[in-house]
RNA sequence: GGCGACGUGGCGAAGUGGGAACGCUGCGGUCUGCAAAACCGCCAUGAGCCGGUUCGAUUCCGGCCGUCGCCUCCA
C-alpha cells in the first residue's frame, strides 16, 4: 500500500508538442497559467464544445486543491465568418446574434456547475491589442500588408509546423492565393467586404481579424507572452494553436506556452459527422441527463480519449453516479445512529485512496483512475456501515475525504446531505410504515406504489423508511 | 497521400515485461414481509492480426488490418 500523501508528486500533463508527458511548471510568481480556446458564438454550443470547458474547468479545481494559485483564460470568439452568414440567415446585425449566443453559452456552461474561467476576453473587446500585434509582425517582416489584407509570411517562421509535425514543403499543395505570397501565408487582417455589417479601422484600411490573431492578442494580454497551459480540442491544433505560436513566438521571440494540451473529440452517434443529426446542444443534454451526469460522463473517460455520445454510455454514468449519491445516503443514516470506536479498514483506505486519486490526477490528469480511487472509499464506506458502525468522528472524517474527493471533480453536491422530500411524501412514507408494522403488507405496498408514482422510492433501513428521488 | 491519436471482457475504462484495476450490466448468495440499497462470490488462459527481441509480452520492436481527428483532394 502506497503510503505517499497526495502532495508527493507532481502535476505532469501530455504536451502535443514534445509528445510527452512533461512537469508542470508554474510562473515567476508561483500562478499556473491557463489559456483555452472556447467557442464562436454564432448558436448554441453543443456537448463537444463542452468539454474543453469541462476538463479545463476541473483541471483548474484539481490544482487548486493541489495548492497552486491557477489564472484560467478562456476567450469567445464574436467575430467570424460563421457569425456574418448566422447573422444575415437570421437578418439580424451580426454583433446583436453574436451577443445573444455569447450570452446564451454563459447560460449554457453555468449550469454545469463548475464556476466560470477567471478571464472571458473577447475579440470585440481586443482590437487595439490585436492591431498593434499586426504592427509589430509587419515591423519585424513576419508579415505584410496585401491588397488591404495582412498576411503572416509563414516560411519566415523558422519552426512553422513544430506543434502539428507538419513540414512547410511537405504541404505545397495549394495553388496560390491571389494576395499571399506563399499559398500556406494565412490572413491576420481582413479587408471590410460589403456584405459584413461591421468593420474596424487599422492601419491598412477598415476590415476585421483574421481567424487566428484573436487568440494570440487575447492570450498575451491577458497572461503575457509566455505561460504554462494552452488547450483546446485536438482538432485546432493545426492550422488554429500552430498559427498562435508562429504570431505569438513570432512576435515576442519566447515560448508561448509551456505544455501544448488537447482533448479529443465528443463522437456522437458513431462517426463523427457535420450533419445536424449528429449534433446534441449543451442545454439539451443538460435537460436530459442533469450536470451531475453530464460532468461524470466527460470525466470518467480520459480527457486524451475519443469519447463516444450516447444513451447507454450516459444511463450508465447515470448509474455510477446513483452509486456514489447512494454511499452518501449512507453516511447519513450512519451517522443518524452511529456506532464506536473506528474501523481500521476504513481508516487505511481513506488514506490510500486519497494518494491513488491525487497520484492519477497528477499522472496526466486521469481522471477515470481518479474514479476508480473514489470507488475505493464508497466501497470501504459501505463495508464498515454493513458491519461493525464506526464512531461519529471516523464517519463524519469518512464523508469530510469523500466529499473533499467528490469536490475535486465537482461533483460535491453528489453528496450534499438527504434532499428533503415533500411534506406529502414523508407523510405517505409514514402511514405506510405504520401499516408496515402493523403487518398490513397490502396497504403498505398500495402506498409504496403511490408514492413510487409521485417519483420517490421508499427503502426500508434499520433506522427506519428512508425515501430517496427516482 | 501526409501528420497525429488509438485498437483490452456484454458495455465503458485502467495499470503492467512474469497472477488483466475500477464502474455498469448479467448470474448465484446474504439481508428484507416485499422491494430497494448494501454486502459476499462468479463472469477476458487472453488483450485487432502476423512476426521479432526475451527464460517469459497484453506491456518493447517491425509489418499488416481497422477506427477516429487534422491537413490534402474535392466542392
Amino acid at each position: 500500500m502506497s503510503t505517499a500523501s497526495a502532495v508527493d508528486g507532481e502535476p505532469r500533463l501530455y504536451s502535443t508538442l514534445s509528445h510527452r508527458v512533461e512537469p508542470l511548471t508554474t510562473g515567476p510568481d508561483g500562478i499556473v497559467r491557463i489559456y483555452v480556446c472556447g467557442p464562436t458564438v454564432y448558436g448554441p454550443i453543443h456537448v463537444g464544445n463542452a468539454r474543453p470547458f469541462v476538463v479545463f474547468s476541473v483541471l483548474k479545481r484539481y490544482l487548486t486543491r493541489r495548492g497552486y494559485a491557477v489564472r484560467f483564460v478562456s476567450n469567445v470568439t464574436d467575430i467570424n465568418d460563421k457569425i456574418y452568414v448566422a447573422a444575415q440567415r437570421e437578418g439580424v446585425p451580426s454583433a446583436e446574434l453574436a451577443a445573444r449566443y455569447l450570452n446564451e453559452y454563459v447560460t449554457d456552461t453555468n449550469r454545469l456547475g463548475l464556476g466560470r474561467p477567471d478571464v472571458e476576453p473577447t475579440v470585440t473587446g481586443h482590437m487595439a491589442e490585436i492591431i498593434a500585434l499586426i504592427a509589430r509582425l509587419i515591423a519585424v517582416e513576419l508579415a505584410y500588408p496585401s491588397a488591404g489584407d495582412v498576411y503572416f509570411r509563414v516560411d519566415r517562421f523558422p519552426g512553422y509546423g513544430k506543434l502539428s509535425g507538419r513540414r512547410l514543403d511537405e504541404m505545397l499543395v495549394t495553388e496560390p492565393g491571389g494576395a499571399k505570397e506563399h499559398p500556406l501565408d494565412f490572413a491576420l487582417w481582413k479587408g471590410h467586404k460589403p456584405d459584413e455589417d461591421t468593420s474596424w479601422d487599422s492601419p491598412w484600411g477598415p476590415g476585421r481579424p483574421g481567424w487566428h490573431i484573436e487568440c494570440s492578442a487575447m492570450a498575451q494580454a491577458a497572461l503575457g507572452p509566455s505561460f504554462e497551459i494552452h488547450g483546446g480540442g485536438i482538432d485546432l491544433a493545426f492550422p488554429h494553436h500552430e498559427n498562435e505560436i508562429a504570431q505569438s513566438e513570432g512576435a515576442n521571440g519566447v515560448p508561448m506556452a509551456g505544455i501544448w494540451a488537447h482533448n479529443e473529440m465528443l463522437e456522437l452517434g458513431g462517426k463523427m459527422s457535420k450533419s445536424e443529426g449528429n449534433i446534441v446542444l449543451l442545454r439539451d443534454a443538460l435537460d436530459r441527463w442533469g450536470r451531475d451526469v453530464l460532468v461524470a460522463f466527460f470525466l470518467r473517460t480520459h480527457y486524451r480519449s475519443k469519447l463516444p455520445f450516447g444513451d447507454a454510455a450516459l444511463e450508465d454514468t447515470g448509474r455510477q453516479v446513483e452509486t456514489i449519491r447512494n454511499a452518501a445516503r449512507t453516511l447519513d443514516r450512519a451517522e443518524s445512529v452511529p456506532g464506536e470506536g473506528i474501523n481500521r479498514t476504513l481508516a487505511d483506505t481513506l488514506v490510500a485512496a486519497r494518494s491513488d486519486f491525487f497520484d492519477a490526477l497528477d499522472d496526466d490528469f486521469h481522471t477515470p483512475r481518479a474514479f476508480a480511487a473514489l470507488f475505493e472509499v464508497i466501497h470501504a464506506i459501505n463495508r464498515a456501515v454493513e458491519g461493525g458502525r464506526p464512531g461519529v468522528a471516523q464517519l463524519q472524517a469518512a464523508r469530510a475525504e469523500f466529499v473533499g474527493l467528490l469536490d475535486v471533480l465537482g461533483l460535491a453536491d453528489l453528496a450534499a446531505g438527504p434532499p428533503v422530500a415533500p411534506a406529502e411524501i414523508v407523510a405517505l412514507a409514514a402511514e405506510r410504515e405504520v401499516a408496515r408494522v402493523a403487518r398490513d403488507f397490502v396497504r403498505a405496498d398500495a402506498l409504496r406504489a403511490e408514492i413510487e408514482s409521485l417519483g420517490y422510492d421508499v427503502r426500508d433501513t434499520p433506522e427506519g423508511p428512508q425515501v430517496t428521488p427516482r
